[in-house]
DNA sequence: CTTTTGACTGAGT
DNA sequence: AACTCAGCCAAAA
């Protein structure tokens, strides 16, 4: 397999399903986990682990549409400033409209 | 090998 | 809405 950072682990795909949210759109670590057939908390565990500005993980949210709050590239309000420059609104602080701007996977 | 930990979820309070 | 508890599973120690 070469120098191809996309391979076959668990991490590397999530990381494949995470980038495929569009801009403007966010999704929950349980839609992941269940398209994928894995536990939540792998989802959680595989963004937690990842360092690579190319995934879009602060278009990832729990499932009451709250902001990770030990997002790993700046915290809650780095997520939350990343989110409402896409669009996505907060119903309050921590909270995003998550009925209205989640992304279901095929 | 075993134990602990965690960017979760669902049900119950 | 906030908190607790149990179930879940992979990685790290």
């Amino acid at each position: 397999m070469s120098n191809n950072p996309i391979t076959n682990n668990i991490f590397n795909s999530i990381y494949r399903v995470t980038k495929e949210i569009p801009e403007g759109k966010v999704s929950t670590y349980g839609e992941i986990a269940r398209f994928l057939k894995i536990n939540s908390r792998t989802v959680g565990w595989a963004l937690h682990a990842n360092k690579d500005l190319k995934v879009p993980c602060h278009r990832v949210v729990n499932r009451e549409g709250k902001i990770a709050k030990n997002y790993g590239f700046g915290g809650e309000g780095e997520q939350r400033r990343r989110l409402e420059d896409e669009g996505i609104e907060f119903n309050d602080n921590l909270h995003v409209n998550i009925l209205k701007y989640l992304y279901k996977f095929q």
